[in-house]
DNA sequence: TCGATTCCAGACTATATAGTCCAGAATGCG
DNA sequence: CGCATTCTGGACTATATAGTCTGGAATCGA
């Protein structure tokens, strides 16, 4: 009994992910969400409540987009380590604009003001996932004898996790595909290792 | 023949520098910076410019003060791998505090515009001086055995580079000594082996 | 047709804050 | 002393922008 929306609500907030992601929070104004949203002022308010509620939406989105691929595609390739490695040379292959980007959950972790718990607290749920995913596929890689027995699948995890970020903060400052195609090599030679490294 | 300074710039700088640490560019206003300094409006102006030179000169303070220890730290220790592992080691043992102001140059590279080539441009030089450190120090334990000849110790630089940011973004999203403390461990077992793990 | 809702465009408000300007006191030097 | 400079404090301006409100047109179902 009354008129339809008119525009994909998930479109657009699609696109509003993409100018957070390339702007970041701060440096995207209304007038310019509006604009690549293809909406008018009034229904985003309507729709998505303010600027915050808008931006929270979109990391949720692009949480979801992520660790889906992620998820799968570890799921579905055979060598666990095929998979990190299919993960860090991608990553190691994208083009400029790509690696300028960067990710949008580690620009928000160091944009955020450190009193902002809601925002803080999304971001260590999304770690938390990140490394269930990680540490489900290397212990799967321990039981196919990719992995020692040695390692510790958690620590593993959190490394591999450090150094996505660590890349991604890279690349976003020089994008560079040699430089990050070795060290993608370097991180990968940790499941070849049994040492435990010894020094504590 | 007229009134000297009474404050010392190099103090209000570190000062500055210190806020914008802890804050971020953004979040950081005028008045906070005036009272962190503990000078009035016109004295900052006068001394350091607007806003944005203030914290370039923080920026730079920031370099100098990290590279300076990080060069003499690696020059004086005699195990390259000492030096690296107490890099890492120190940062994991960090308190929480520092955990969540992290590094201030890894927030910049990700707060910043990436349409602003002044920060970009310095950033990049920032990290090339520090690959340049870590070449160095690596070089040398190439020499002394301590690493195997087979390694890249330019990869290897970049390797560590690519570890530090990644754990400090890891540390100010969540102060987990013992989590960053696994992470650096795996990390330098780049020391130990001499695989160059196949597949590229 | 009518009521409810959505759309757009734009006006308007409120607020924060960077940067400038000014007045008057303090301080050192010649 | 008196000139030059710095200091503080506050007033003031300019600007950007988030968020609200209004009007009028469009669209659907009853």
């Amino acid at each position: 009994m009354a008129r339809p929306k008119e525009f994909d609500p998930e479109r657009a907030l699609t696109k509003a992910m993409n100018l957070f992601w390339r702007q970041g929070y701060e440096n995207t104004s209304l007038e310019a969400l509006m604009k690549e949203m293809g909406i008018a002022r009034q229904s985003l308010y309507d729709t998505f409540g303010d600027k915050r509620a808008l931006y929270l939406k979109a990391l949720a989105h692009y949480r979801d987009q992520t660790t889906g691929q992620m998820q799968k595609m570890l799921n579905e390739i055979p060598s666990v380590r095929d998979g990190f490695a299919k993960l860090l040379y991608g990553m190691a292959a994208e083009t400029r604009e790509q690696h300028e980007r960067g990710c949008l959950l580690l620009s928000a972790n160091l944009q955020r003001d450190p009193k902002d718990a809601i925002v803080r607290d999304f971001l260590r749920d999304n770690q938390a996932r990140v490394e269930a995913i990680f540490l489900q596929a290397l212990a799967r890689a321990q039981k196919q004898k990719e992995l020692s027995p040695k390692q510790d699948p958690a620590a593993l995890a959190r490394f591999f996790v450090v150094t996505i970020q660590g890349m991604r903060s890279m690349a976003r400052l020089k994008s560079d595909r040699k430089a990050l195609k070795q060290v993608a090599q370097i991180a990968l030679a940790a499941f070849n290792s049994s040492n435990t490294a010894s020094t504590g």
